[in-house]
DNA sequence: GATGAATGAGTCTTCATTCAT
DNA sequence: GATGAATGAAGACTCATTCAT
């Protein structure tokens, strides 16, 4: 199937995924439309066949790389009933996804939070989004009695992003140069410690 | 003696509250020199018997905020001897930062992560300690056998930045309007769940 | 072929033609890149696409111009036997390109004289070959006999060619108005002055 | 003598010879008001009570060093009565100018010819009097009948000047490292040539 | 659809000059 | 007179975006 369709479409994701090469290197606005369209492969103009403006490049690779993760994430989630399995394999892929995409991670978490202006006026839905897996996490958890319930889910769901995030950031600013810890250790050992945190008193 | 009111140091202290105000709303990129001359009641030009650059603004800001904001913390947390209390204390103490001064934490959060470049390549060395009060607050308590042994402190000094974080970007990125919440009720929410993940088994 | 009139070789040409008249009217310094684009017709950026930058704009002029004059010169003198011919020939023809492009000689005179930095660090190489070409003809001159052996070529080339450029400074800076006077009539003169100074004692 | 006297006299002098120096080491407009202020020892401010503006420095520069310099040569020439001895000497005063003052002739030479504006607009009384005082031997050698009377003096003023100039010109941007040759030997030579050139036929 | 040459608005920075002290 | 901090006008250059081919 799919033998020639995505000539169009397929220029678009060679586009977006030189842009996510660019802008992590050299940050959104360091990046150059010029050179995301020579990692591409296109002409510079050819670039706004497919989006409106370099803004939109961000924001539709944001939009497009957070929907993927949140549907593979749910997909993964929705095969385990235990809130706190669900914790530490949330966690557990979380930094996969960073180890195994730096590039698209840095500028996920980096880039976009960069400025408020891109988190405030363009695109709070697919983080929203993101932020509701970890949310639905700790209400499931809430509801079941496995978690505590004096913790309100709208702020740690955040404190538990943070903390992934932070991890995250530190892994995508030591470069390409560096070894990475295994996600899964560091996962794991992370996902004990907030599960403390969490569990609701015997 | 020095009557004169702070003629040099104090032009150059309004060209960094300026630049503060003018970074928080509008991001390094999207704010202009001029604007910061203007907000500072200086001309363009005037800047620049005080910064080397725009960037050197924003560079200076960062290190000497920062230094500020680590010597009030450490001199607060010296009073404290217990490892739970000062976490707490740092906690708390860092939601009212975030609070009291929501732009400048703007910039120290936002505007200076924005750029894998400015940590990178300029001044890790500020972050770095204020990393180091945390990590601090961490080994002493593992020393005192209080805190769990197994926890690498280089990591999980990260994790609670990042969840304290990422609670302050989200206070930041309410805008002027919202309400915040009681820094101290939330900071020992969040106390008091990092103490449990953190507490040696008895 | 080519019938698309010159839209490239030819935009660089309007630009460096351009670059000419306004470095001479106002000067290097004076001359503003914005002047020279609307004297090109193009729009300002567009000189960054044939330029790294202003300067390059007049080293560029420089070198190519001298070597157009250079080629054309030593086509005109390798149709000539005697070094006497030669001589008055040279002289005649560097005041007839005065008389005729009085613009592009200013600027190769005065403009890029103008400093040292331009002699010395950029481009000595165009200058230098046409030193030479006043040079050889000493030295053939000395070989067959015809001149003095005793006048060292690397000090009288220079002596040379500043007499006939000084000639042509005062041209030049006469203006637009003035009527220069025949380059024929005065390049021989000069010459019959020069040829009694050189000339081998009998 | 002269004790105390010329406090302000000598002040100006000082920022003069300051000019001299930064003029001839970075040019003109490569010069800065305030490196001439360092250099004369006085503030930046102090320059514009002796001065009305950058360019009056230069301009009162040039006329200032250049009435000198004529005053000592119309002395030293004031002392022959042979208009050959007069062309001679002549050379060589203004070789040894270039020898014992290489900053001060590049400034004359060099950055004052700089640019057409200069000459033309605001100073040519001074070069028109340098120029005179060739014109003068040579008018009162052809009276005598011992030079030529069919040269132009209006023409070959000029063109004995730039032969003496470029001359200057080559060892002035030889730069402070190189060895000069001695002006008296040059000066010779080259007034041996001329005279040859100007000599009435017998 | 694709190209990439051309556009020109936008901004950091410099530096001659001023003027309160 | 002297100072030098402050001024602000001015300009080279960049780069997102357009559009004729």
């Amino acid at each position: 199937m799919a033998s020639r369709r995505g000539s169009r479409e397929d220029k678009r994701r060679r586009i977006v995924d030189a842009a996510v090469h660019v802008f992590a290197e050299k940050g959104f606005f360091g990046a150059r439309v010029s050179e995301i369209a020579e990692a591409a492969g296109v002409a510079d103009g050819t670039i706004y066949l497919y989006f409106k403006s370099k803004d939109d490049i961000l924001i539709s690779l944001f939009e497009e790389k957070m929907a993927e993760i949140i549907k593979q994430l749910q997909e993964i989630l929705a095969t385990l009933d235990d809130p706190e399995a669900k914790m530490r394999r949330y966690i557990v892929e979380h930094l996969k996804l960073v180890a195994g995409q730096p590039h698209l991670m840095q500028v996920l978490t980096v880039e976009l939070r960069q400025s408020a202006r891109f988190i405030k006026e363009y695109s709070p839905k697919a983080f929203a989004k993101y932020l509701a897996v970890i949310g639905n996490i700790l209400e499931e958890g809430q509801k079941k009695g496995i978690f505590r319930r004096d913790l309100d889910p709208s702020v740690f769901r955040r404190a538990l992003f943070g903390a992934i995030d932070e991890i995250s950031l530190e892994w995508v600013l030591r470069g390409p140069g560096g070894t990475l810890p295994d996600p899964v250790v560091v996962g794991e050992t992370i996902g004990d410690f907030i599960l403390r945190g969490l569990r609701a008193e015997p």
